[in-house]
DNA sequence: ACGCTATTTAGCAACCTAGCTAATATAGAA
DNA sequence: TTCTATATTAGCTAGGTTGCTAAATAGCGT
C-alpha cells in the first residue's frame, strides 16, 4: 500500500486524529493515551499500531511502558504534498526536512 | 457527523483523492471524470456524492450533464486546521477566506 | 410521445473497520 | 519463581465501504 494511502486512511478515524493532537504536547505512554478515551485499551493499542504503520508516530520502550511520540514531518510532508497538488493557491507550506521514501 | 470527519473520510479513498486532483484543472462532467478511471460510472457517481457531501466539490447542471468543480477552500481550511493543530511548526498556511460553518 | 444520452439510485456481495473480552507477552520487584 | 503492572495479540461481532449490474430519473431533440 502506498504511503499516502496508509496515512490518509490513518487520518480517517477521529480517535486517531485526537491521539495525534494529544501527542503534540510530548510523548505519552499507551496507558496515558488510553486513559484519555472511553474506549478499551486494546482498541487504543490497535489505533496506535495503525498510526505507527503509517509512520505518523514512533515508539520507545522504557521498562514495561511504551512511549509514543508524534512524527510531525511525515504528516506535514504527505498531507502538504496532497494540499499542494490539489489547492496550491490556498496554502503556503514549507518543508522542514527532505522527504524520505518509506 | 462533524465536517472534519466527513472530509477526512472522503479523503481516505485514493479514487476520491485522484478525482480532486483531476478537478484542479477546471470543472469536469461526471462522464469525463468516470472515463479517467477503470471503475464503473455508478461507482464514480457515488464517489462524487461523497465528495459533495463533504463540500469538497460542487456541481452545476447544464442540460443533461452535471459539471463538478473543486472547492479548494474547504479542503485547505479543514486540512489546514488539522495540520496547524498537530504540527504547526512544520507548516505555514494562510486562509483565503473566513471559514464557514457547514 | 419516443428515443437518445448522461447520470443517479437501488440492491446485492465481498471486504474492511472498530469495538469488545479473553488470552498472551514483557519487564521489574518480592 | 511468582506476583503485579503495562501493553499487545487473538478471536469475535456489528456495521460500514466499495465494487458491480439493473433500473430509474433528467433533459433535449424529433
Amino acid at each position: 500500500m502506498r504511503a499516502a494511502s496508509r496515512i490518509f486512511r490513518a487520518l480517517a478515524d477521529p480517535t486517531r486524529r485526537q491521539i495525534l493532537q494529544d501527542l503534540k504536547g510530548g510523548e505519552l505512554t499507551a496507558g496515558a493515551i488510553a486513559s484519555r478515551f472511553s474506549i478499551s485499551g486494546p482498541s487504543i493499542s490497535r489505533h496506535l499500531a495503525i498510526l505507527k504503520s503509517a509512520d505518523l508516530i514512533s515508539e520507545r520502550r522504557d521498562a514495561n511502558r511504551i512511549f509514543y511520540r508524534l512524527e510531525p514531518e511525515q504528516i506535514a510532508n504527505t498531507v502538504g504534498d496532497f494540499l499542494s497538488a490539489v489547492c496550491p493557491t490556498q496554502l503556503f507550506y514549507r518543508r522542514r526536512a527532505k522527504r524520505s521514501k518509506t
